[in-house]
DNA sequence: AACGATCTTCACATCTTCTAAACATCTGCG
DNA sequence: CGCAGATGTTTAGAAGATGTGAAGATCGTT
């Protein structure tokens, strides 16, 4: 169900991180290490999305846009260090729909990822639903309802709320959750994520010194309560 | 039942990789090298949409499109290196009914192919009306009512009013509804949405501190509210 | 060339959210 | 029980985002 993306950098460590973004939003992720190993796995896999970093040894990314144009479809989502104007110019010329510039946020990587494949989809307005217990969100409007009641979260708890609920019963630590709200470039204090759930209880849950939906995983983190 | 596109250019590797493209979407595609050759495909195949590069030798692009009018009925998107100036306000003179500059993704072709077609098969004269609330826009005479009171609006305000109006409830980034005004390539500044934003909640709501219609999200963007 | 309308950018005001720190409370375990 | 480490809570300031007015740039007409 998930589309599959697939991730071109011959960084393992940023392939990795931004293969487990895109996982946890519900994409099936294939990678490759330069532009050699990407066409092949493109044929392959035939890939919905492409995500490539411009710039690799072996085979670089204006050789694999320039090849793979030739039968491939998928959309390209460009990843370069900074933006030159010259890679601006010159990825077009070769066709990429849009540039992510390092280093980004998963928010913004995965706002581009939906906003690309959006466009090349026929009907860009489906609902793109969770729902866990009697809680509905709706990623593509940005809202949330807890049985009835409409809540009104901040952009981090939203993104927490989401993440918990793209993966119900999976204690996430509180490392994982700090990665998707600020990424990697930054590093931060992992005691903030105790604020967010703090914050997000209050507003969800009906009961605060009773957790029904976020539970506390002593030790490790957080997780969404898989059943009730 | 495929939609047959005729696609002129003069440049043998680029008309494959446009046919490509555009077969894999579902349509048929007929090709010409040159305006003379097109002329006689086209009474020949009778496509339902020309894609037609204004660069050609022989019998170039205007030319083909002055002797097309005469009895063609067939819907152009013309192709162009850049657009100058001249070639936007010529083409539209000889009726061009879109425009695609080179270099372009095989999205971006599609996405064109696609609207144009949508807007060929329907009455042109018919009212294309979004509703919403008590607002109703009519996207073919671009007139818009909010309640009984008809509003002035500015092309981009329409616009972001009409992308709105399409996906109520949904959230759009800054960036999705620059890009609507402006399109991908060009570079823009993200708050420039919001001042045009501004200009039309003035214009629309009651009350501009408490927004009724469109509301801001808070990290994102913005968002016509979905219920009332 | 000049005009009005529109669009874009900027600077600053205002508001919301995030973060870090300190302290309180809880949990698991010897 | 009592300890150590983990989590909960509160707060204030920092950081970040949006609202707003105005000036300059651009576009389309005349």
């Amino acid at each position: 169900m998930g589309k599959t993306i697939l991730v071109v950098d011959d960084t393992p460590s940023l392939r990795r991180m931004v293969q487990s973004y895109l996982v946890q939003e519900g994409f099936r992720v294939v990678t490759a290490a330069n532009g050699q190993e990407a066409l092949m796995v493109a044929r392959q896999e035939q890939p919905d999305l492409i995500l490539l970093d411009l710039m690799m040894p072996e085979m670089g990314g204006y050789d694999f846009m320039r090849l793979y144009a030739r039968d491939g479809t998928a959309p390209i989502i460009v990843l370069t260090a900074k933006l030159e104007e010259n890679d601006k110019v010159l990825g077009l010329e070769l066709g990429a729909d849009d540039y992510v510039t390092k280093p980004f946020s998963p928010r913004e990587l995965t706002a581009r990822v939906r906003a690309v494949l959006r466009r090349a989809s026929k009907n860009p307005y489906e609902a793109d639903l969770l729902r866990a217990a009697d809680i509905t969100l709706d990623r593509n409007g940005r809202t949330v309802t807890v049985g009835e009641r409409r809540v009104d979260l901040t952009p981090s708890e939203f993104d927490l709320l989401a993440t918990f609920l793209a993966a119900p019963g999976r204690a996430f630590t509180r490392l994982d959750l700090l990665d998707r709200l600020q990424g990697t470039a930054y590093e931060g204090y992992e005691r903030t994520i105790d604020v967010h759930i703090r914050n997000l209880r209050a507003k969800i849950e009906p009961d605060t010194r009773n957790p029904r939906y976020i539970e506390t995983v002593f030790g490790i983190g957080y997780r969404f309560a898989a059943q009730h």
